[in-house]
DNA sequence: CATTAACTCTACCTAGATAGTAGGGATATT
DNA sequence: AATATCCCTACTATCTAGGTAGAGTTAATG
């Protein structure tokens, strides 16, 4: 299961997201649509704003607008960001890679295969799904198995 | 990341299920062989027998067989066994189906949707592949997204 | 029939994470 | 100057992960 954090942050974010061109929307709007603890809220946006992913105005009339288009970033970066690594195993992960203690050979490691198949199916469609894909309601594209779409 | 609980018990069962038929194995020696915790795998050894999978047999020369044939227990049932739903929402989840406190309308929840994709693609992975499957090698078949193989 | 090697059960412990709450301080508009 | 907004830090309660510990039960074997 994912955080109830990250998935505040994933609402929050396509509340902005959906801004009509030159609109913000505060902190206390977002928390209200969403019934989301505004205090903690706040921790969110300053998160997403230091992620360089959002852009915040200050002082009466203020709020959040994207720094980043909305067509840039994807459900694994955010994810990511609030809840550490993607990867089922310490293993198979790029970002924090760490062996596990006990493995004696990777390449034979019947639940890192196993594992890795599921893995790789979750990420490619995490890496490659915007905010705007999932605004924009689009079916996901048929993936060939090569994407390195937004992967960093 | 899945829990060191869940790793060390299909660790467990892989060496279970490769046994030659007739023959048990101890906890001391599966603990021994993957260098885990013995009072610990104690533990998951019981869950895996009170869950139906394993076999034991106590006092002297007792040990551990399979009770289920390793074709018919899948990844996913184990880790849903020690590390709960395998959803990333409860809103997704067959067996824990719990809707989300702030969601007006699933249909419409750009969230669940997303994340409904990568769910289903790892779950399909899960739900399908066996221990023997993990042990023989095999590629995975072609999936034809109408599998229900395993999934009770 | 005592010994011993195994599984079984219950209780307990600690560090860290999760999900917030709280209270102010800084800043820009009006 | 007032006010609405974002910014920052500290704190707390609860839960979970990852074990440790110890005693009890069972069955083979010499």
């Amino acid at each position: 299961m994912i955080s109830n954090k990250a998935k505040y942050a994933f609402r929050a974010l396509l509340s902005v997201a959906a801004l009509p061109e030159g609109e913000t929307i505060t902190s206390a709007e977002i928390a209200r649509r969403h019934a989301i603890p505004h205090k903690f809220l706040e921790q969110i946006l300053l998160d997403l704003k230091k992620a360089g992913i959002l852009e915040s105005r200050r002082g009466k009339s203020g709020g959040y607008v994207m720094l980043r288009p909305s067509d840039t970033v994807s459900f694994g970066e955010i994810l990511r960001l609030f809840d550490g690594p993607l990867a089922p195993l310490p293993c198979l992960s790029r970002q924090a890679y760490r062996p596990c203690d006990e493995c004696e050979s990777e390449a034979l490691c019947e639940i890192r295969r196993e594992f890795g198949r599921a893995y790789d199916a979750s990420r490619r469609i995490l890496d490659n799904r915007t905010l705007a894909d999932a605004l924009a309601g689009a079916p996901a594209t048929p993936l060939t198995g090569k994407e390195e779409r937004l992967v960093g």
